[in-house]
DNA sequence: TTGTAAGCGTTATCAC
DNA sequence: GTGATAACGCTTACAA
């Protein structure tokens, strides 16, 4: 069931139904009509992999991600995926863990089954310690363009969207200190660009109220509700004491939640909690968790959108910010 | 770039370069390394679409779910990718979303890329309700293996692997009632296959106990916390009491934790509760929920070997079941 | 507006 | 063990 059988089955070449195929305006109405009868009669298919022989494309978007089921990056693989379909893009998704030859392999991979456009979904990404190669990002922006979703990397052919973490700590923990807090823990998950912004906007804060930065309030943690509990049990037993929590994600605050619980410690009266990324659990808790919403469905679009731009031949910029917002539910007073 | 520059730096033919390119036995040792050396030195890549129009097949697995950033469909998502990758498939996802006209489209979609297999994640593809239509499946089923992942349709080629939920739901329900439970409310978000098998482990649970089921015990709810809570608050209005409640997911199990700290009931003394999926959520709440694991990583990972054993060839059994496990935590005190 | 024919880069089937 | 060469099913100049 080619071509040829409906060319032959309509009496034209296989050229007119190929044209017919791709919507070419050149076909009359009447031959066109007679094409399109013959391949409904064949119940038709055009073969995907002799099209992609000859356009050197299958309209197919790799995804990479970490870890499809951590919750922001299940989001956000969601979203670009709908997006893409609704571009008639496919999506071949490829989780990678953190092992940082499984990306490089994974991205070549994906550039070898000649994918349009790669998306690199989460901020795992881009290694950010000095002396890191992120060398394997660039020469895959050498074959096809690349497009960071919460992530940012300087380099042709690669654009990065993301969300102004720094901003949105730095006015959450803001808010905290004008609601008469003074000593904020800052927990964290993740050395990565979008990290270290996220801790650049809680120290910013503190700085630019005049309060010192106390070593033993930031601390980088797993992301785990038990870590996080753990840690703050840490600061319980050394007699560090502290008025507010504020987490790079909500399973930290979850953790928070749960360590005032345990020590029987008011939220909000005693202890504020903010969280980030507003996903579910920030509605699982009592008291609902107030949580930073990074907006992953308005980046997960503009991800996309920039891709189709940059694959329509448009010029884009390379860097787009998206604002974050904060959701206020109960466990800070301001 | 291609396998003509191939054989003419190494100095054969091409059908020698494809040899080697394939592992194919019939070439010296000699002549391979040549053409391994001229393969390295061009850096060559195989152009994949040339190569699927001659063998008809990407190795890959389309995957569709309902919505894969839902915490179970995204681990199963997860899962099933991982698995696929091992066996050196690639994996192109698809979320289709509630709509059954979307469903039959994208199943198609899949088939005319020349998928090789397709896995159906989640309960919801298989209609149940009497009258529906699942010819969708059946048709798909013709062209390629469907394997359904928490799911059950009996077809030619479609094959199914589900959890025994039937039996994990009695059990669950038969141990409140052995802690002395008589008024077990039962919360579900489906009818599905999956949804009704829940249902009815727990209606033969109570029969089984003589206890008379009452029908404001069973409630059909959206999958949301909020939703949840507020029927069981319709239930307390009414002043229709209850001293259990099992649930077809966390987080509608949360929502009754939720219920019980508005109205200060003791949880587990005077509302013991159980959820399903042992999520994160059933970590989130104080005190932590007790749930059914429906075992994802397990079931995926049978629904990608199933799948597997027919692309080559092998006879596989048409169902298979994998067992739950009750998780223990603090909302029961059995 | 339509048709002819030359690719596209593999795999597979023959000969040798 | 190796090399020609014919598929595979489409797109796309170029001709008509």
């Amino acid at each position: 069931m080619n071509i040829y059988d409906v060319s032959k089955k309509a009496g034209v070449s296989i050229a007119t139904v190929s044209r017919v195929l791709n919507g070419n305006a050149n076909v009359s109405d009447k031959t066109k009509n007679k094409v399109l009868v013959a391949m409904k009669e064949l119940d038709y298919t055009p073969n995907i992999f002799a099209r992609g022989l000859g356009l050197n494309t299958m309209k197919t978007i790799g995804i990479m991600c970490s870890d499809s089921s951590d919750t922001y990056l299940a989001n956000a693989v969601y979203y670009l995926e709908q997006e893409l379909r609704r571009h008639n893009y496919d999506s071949i998704l490829c989780c990678t863990g953190q092992d940082s030859e499984t990306k490089k392999k994974y991205l070549d991979l994906l550039i070898s089954k000649r994918v349009d456009g790669i998306i690199l979904a989460g901020s795992q990404f881009v290694l950010n310690q000095p002396g890191s190669d992120n060398r394997y990002i660039l020469n895959a922006a050498k074959e096809v363009p690349i497009v960071l979703a919460n992530g940012f990397l300087p380099g042709k052919n690669i654009y990065s969207v993301m969300c102004n973490d720094t901003a949105a700590v730095y006015d959450a923990t803001s808010r905290l200190i004008a609601a008469g807090r003074r000593q904020i823990v800052y927990l964290y998950t993740s050395t990565s660009y979008s990290g270290m912004n996220k801790l650049k906007g809680y120290k910013n804060a503190l700085s630019d109220a005049g309060i010192p930065l106390r070593e033993e309030w930031t601390h980088l943690c797993t992301k785990n509700i038990q870590r996080a509990k753990d840690y703050l049990n840490t600061l319980y037993d050394k007699g560090i004491s502290f008025d507010a929590v504020v987490t790079s994600d909500d399973s930290l605050a979850v953790g928070a939640v749960k360590y005032a619980y345990e020590h029987r410690i008011a939220i909000p009266e005693q202890l504020q909690i903010i969280g980030y990324n507003n996903s579910v659990l920030a509605n699982c808790t009592e008291p609902e968790l107030t949580s930073i919403d990074s907006k992953v469905e308005q980046l997960s679009v503009k991800a996309v959108n920039i891709l189709m731009q940059v694959l329509s031949g448009h010029d884009v910029p390379a860097e787009n910010i998206i604002a974050a917002d904060i959701i206020k539910r109960n466990t800070t007073n301001f």
